[in-house]
RNA sequence: GCAGGUGUGCCGGAGUGGUCAAACGGGAUGGACUCAAAAUCCAUUAGCUUAGUGCUUACGCAGGUUCGAGUCCUGUCACCUGCACCA
């Protein structure tokens, strides 16, 4: 028995002992491969993390074998909540806990081969990472970019302390079932994302190497509108305390249908509004107030899956046009962040203002009509949303809703009533959290002088602090709180708020060029050489945040004139989802987890490898299935087995064929991240290899192999007699003029036959002396016949025969059918493949007698013989 | 609710307009080898069949475009993912 660990113990201790894959910038080509670092969780590395970095270490191989100077770096995205939530339970800090989570993923990381350069270590808990946070975040404070404003969090009154979305749980505290969560007001801070929403928007056709549906999600989720902002005045009541009568302000709307603007029957403010109470009168009060508390009680995440409800504020607004009054409601389907947080209602021609129109009795008034055809409010069951012509729009009557949107605008602008404006759905960047484990925030609160930033960085956490559940730690930590100020020394405290952890990951890629780094956040020149990244690979939940973020970050500090580029990476691939074996998502809960270093004790990390790679497209999801896992692993035995049986000398022109051509396509396969295809190619050259083939092509074999399995195609190759590592050799070149089709034909031409004759024999029964095989002209026109019927139904040549043949093929071929000389190029592959098998069938008789031990006789067009196929006949 | 995706033989999955009853793998069944098993190798694995590169029915469901659809379009159903404090 082979002891495949030991060989991968013995390859990895010297990948590491020769620092392999450690770079320095050169004059080489780079290629910078990146996959999304992990979040060090305690339980370790599981497979989605094997499958993630398994893709990406098969590409770094590749490239660097193609003589690219490849940079694949290593590192852990150390803060989060899960560390301090271990923490509070195990009574220890999170810093000994996070800092035991990355040695077991480095080991486990190692067990798996892949060729990192550890070098460039990143850990984003550490001090001298999280000091260039802080830097940036300053750096964006001075130009505005990051702000604090009220914003609402979840709250739990009994914990005292803000709740993550994920502490939710049906509306009530994770600890305290019966705690019914709130939401409050805090003032937190932001960064303005909507500064760049425009050009990241923009910047989304030219990402030419990121998948589609990534490129959709972001477009949805940054979701620029080019629409009109009209003003309404409204009348708000008196206030309670104050003794001023009814005044006006003027309220803005967003709308991308001011064509309807006529049809505005009410408009809704958000019940999040913060000035919502300005507009309602003391007689709904009372049912304002239980109404946005009902609101209140649910998680911000549920309210959407709410019925849309509201309530009138007692205010009116003045329609812009018409003069007239119009109600004003506010209701839970309005977004307080998006717009000015107030939409015009236009029941006729929105679904949900109809319903809410119904459900509470306001008017209903068309103003778009279809083309030929007059709508009526009365027989209306739903809105009539589509575009059409004007109607009850005084001047704008008649007007096309496109051309109606123009004039309206432009006639409100002239009346200084609204303007054109365009709306992003992107809000800005909350990163202000009320926990411990993460960058604390830089900022000095005064008494004096305010908001003061503090320059002396890094900002550290506190050491000797033994977290609890409840309040945010840092908080209750005077060494941390009570500072001087900067500006005056006088009293001051510290922000307790720390960043979130998307701020720690939006520009990491960044610190691996030049990861250790104290006096700068990196060497503009270092970056220069290795950014952007050419591979990024992660999952594709990431689309709308994180792949957003640092998209955001990217843009900010070339905007620093730090980087000359404008977007992180060029290509994006976004692996698939891993489910376990018995269909559902792979969990601890579920019991259904599987330990990638278990599956390697049990076989080898080369078959792991193997395996993750070879049963689907690494975009799809896919099942675990431990049977897969072992026929993979049989495979790799297999090859160890085959080479010492293997005569090294020459190789047949069959076999030069096979590894010219399994070169080519598993190339061309893994420039394409089809993995699975490329792994069907090597797993065929395996099986059919020869037992005599030179030296040159066997290593070709090998190193075809190595991206996917580099522990065992090292040892081979030292077995082979080489004294310098396969991984940074270099990847073999295939000649076009060895690449035989004809070669492949003439096998499932002999493989076909020997078939045929096997059956036919078992029919008759009886081991026959002499075969004779005879091929109607039918067989070989068949295809043409049926295209020609195609043709007389007026049928495009030029749109079937894509798949094209080569010249001295396509003449023969013309010969025969003289309709064809006109486009002997376009001709079917079909037809090449039987032309090919007569001749080839004619050239093979010798080996037919040789393996059969019979006479055979080929009869050419045979009048007799079966239509579709050479008919075999015995005697 | 909004947005994105997926649906193929017993199973996992290739496949993007014609060489498709469908690559490759797994399972199952039969056979070879063996005292036996494992491993390995070969065959079969939609139905019918006169045994033919034959016919019929098949790529979620219902329509459509096309000479031709697993592949394109429309509708529909089911499932999965994300939704801003998990990372």
């Amino acid at each position: 028995m082979v002891n495949f660990n030991a060989i991968e113990q013995k390859w990895q201790n010297r990948w590491e002992e020769e620092k392999a894959f450690e770079v320095k910038e050169t004059k080489k080509k780079k290629f910078y491969a990146l996959e999304m670092f992990p979040y060090p969780s305690g339980t370790g590395l599981h497979i989605g993390h094997a499958f993630n970095f398994t893709i990406t270490d098969i590409i770094s191989r590749f490239k660097r074998l193609n003589g690219f100077n490849v940079l694949y770096p290593v590192g852990y995205d150390s803060f989060g909540l899960p560390a301090e939530n271990a923490a509070i339970k195990a009574k220890k800090h999170p810093k000994e806990y996070t800092e035991a989570a990355i040695k077991n993923f480095i080991k486990q990381q190692k067990k798996l081969g892949f060729s990192y350069d550890w070098s460039r270590l990143v850990s984003t808990s550490s001090p001298d990472y999280y000091k260039w946070d802080q830097w940036i975040f300053l750096e964006m404070y001075k130009k505005g970019l990051a702000y604090k404003k009220n914003a609402p969090v979840n709250w739990c009154s009994k914990c005292n302390t803000v709740l993550a979305n994920e502490q939710v749980h049906d509306g009530k505290c994770w600890r305290h079932e019966t705690t019914d969560v709130e939401v409050k007001n805090l003032n937190q801070w932001f960064l303005k994302t909507t500064a760049y929403a425009d050009e990241l928007y923009e910047g989304i056709k030219d990402l030419k190497g990121w998948p589609e549906d990534i490129k959709k999600l972001q477009k949805n989720w940054i979701g620029k509108s080019n629409g009109t902002e009209i003003n309404f005045e409204i009348e708000t009541p008196p206030h309670k305390e104050g003794t001023i009568g009814p005044t006006t302000t003027l309220y803005n709307v967003f709308t991308t249908r001011p064509d309807t603007l006529y049809g505005v029957t009410f408009l809704v403010i958000s019940a999040q509004h913060p000035k919502l109470m300005e507009l309602v009168t003391s007689e709904q009060e009372n049912k304002v107030k239980k109404f946005t508390k009902k609101l209140n009680s649910v998680s911000a995440e549920d309210i959407d899956k709410l019925e849309k409800e509201g309530v009138f504020t007692g205010s009116y607004a003045i329609h812009p046009l018409t003069n007239k009054k119009i109600p004003v409601y506010a209701g839970n389907f309005v977004l307080a962040s998006y717009g000015s947080g107030m939409v015009m209602a236009v029941p006729a021609h929105d679904q949900r203002d109809y319903e809410f129109a119904k459900k509470y009795n306001i008017p209903i008034k068309v103003v778009i009509s279809p083309e030929n055809k007059t709508l009526n409010e009365e027989d209306m069951t739903k809105a009539y949303q589509e575009r059409g012509i004007l109607v009850n729009s005084e001047q704008f009557n008649k007007l096309h809703s496109e051309k109606a949107k123009e004039k309206i605008t432009k006639y409100l602008e002239k009346q200084k009533k609204g303007k054109k404006t365009v709306n992003f759905r992107l809000k800005d960047w909350l990163i202000s959290r009320q926990r411990f484990w993460g960058t604390p925030i830089p900022i000095i609160h005064c008494e004096k002088c305010g908001e003061v930033p503090d320059e002396n960085l890094p900002v550290t956490l506190p050491e000797n602090i033994i977290l609890k559940a409840g309040k945010n730690p840092l908080e209750t930590c005077d060494d941390f709180v009570n500072v001087k100020c900067p500006k005056c020394n006088g009293n001051a405290k510290r922000e307790t708020d720390t960043m979130d952890t998307f701020t720690n990951s939006s520009w990491y890629y960044l610190r691996y060029a030049d990861s250790t780094n104290e006096k700068q956040i990196f060497d503009k020149k270092k970056i220069k050489y290795w950014c952007p990244v050419d591979f990024y690979i992660g999952g594709r939940e990431h689309a709308c945040m994180h792949l957003i973020y640092i998209r955001f970050y990217t843009k900010f500090l070339r905007d620093l004139k730090l980087l000359n580029f404008d977007e992180p990476s060029i290509n994006q691939f976004n692996q698939g989802m891993v489910h376990a074996e018995d269909g559902r998502k792979m969990s601890k809960s579920y019991g259904n987890a599987i330990d990638p270093l278990t599956v390697i004790k049990g076989s080898s990390a080369d078959a792991l490898r193997l395996f993750l790679v070879s049963v689907a497209n690494p975009d799809k999801d896919f099942s675990w299935n431990t049977r897969g896992l072992e026929s993979n692993h049989r495979f790799i035995s297999k090859i160890y087995d085959q080479f010492n049986d293997l005569k090294i000398g020459e190789s047949s022109k069959k076999t030069e064929h096979r590894i010219n051509n399994a070169i080519k396509k598993v190339t061309k396969y893994i420039e394409e991240i089809k993995y699975n295809l490329a792994i069907i190619e090597i797993k065929n050259l395996f099986n059919t290899l020869e037992n005599e083939i030179s030296k040159k092509d066997y290593e070709s074999a090998i190193k075809l192999l190595s991206p996917f399995c580099p522990h065992i195609a090292e040892e081979i190759w030292e077995k082979m007699g080489n004294k310098e590592l396969l991984s940074t050799n270099v990847w073999p070149k295939y000649e076009e003029n060895k690449i035989n089709i004809e070669l492949d034909a003439e096998d499932e031409l002999i493989f076909n036959t020997i078939k045929d004759i096997q059956n036919i024999s078992k029919f008759i029964k009886s081991k026959p002396k002499k075969v004779i095989i005879s091929v109607s002209e039918e067989w070989k026109y068949k295809t043409i016949k049926r295209i020609k019927k195609e043709m007389e139904t007026d049928f495009e040549i030029s749109r079937i025969m894509k798949k094209v043949m080569d010249k001295d093929h396509a003449k023969e071929i013309s010969k025969l059918v003289p309709q064809f000389i006109k486009n002997p190029k376009k001709l079917p592959e079909i037809l090449l493949s039987q032309e090919i098998e007569l001749k080839v069938l004619q050239k093979n008789i010798s080996e037919f007698k040789d393996k059969f031990d019979l006479e055979i006789e080929i009869k050419s067009n045979d009048p007799k013989a079966m239509p579709g196929k050479p008919a075999i006949l015995f005697e």
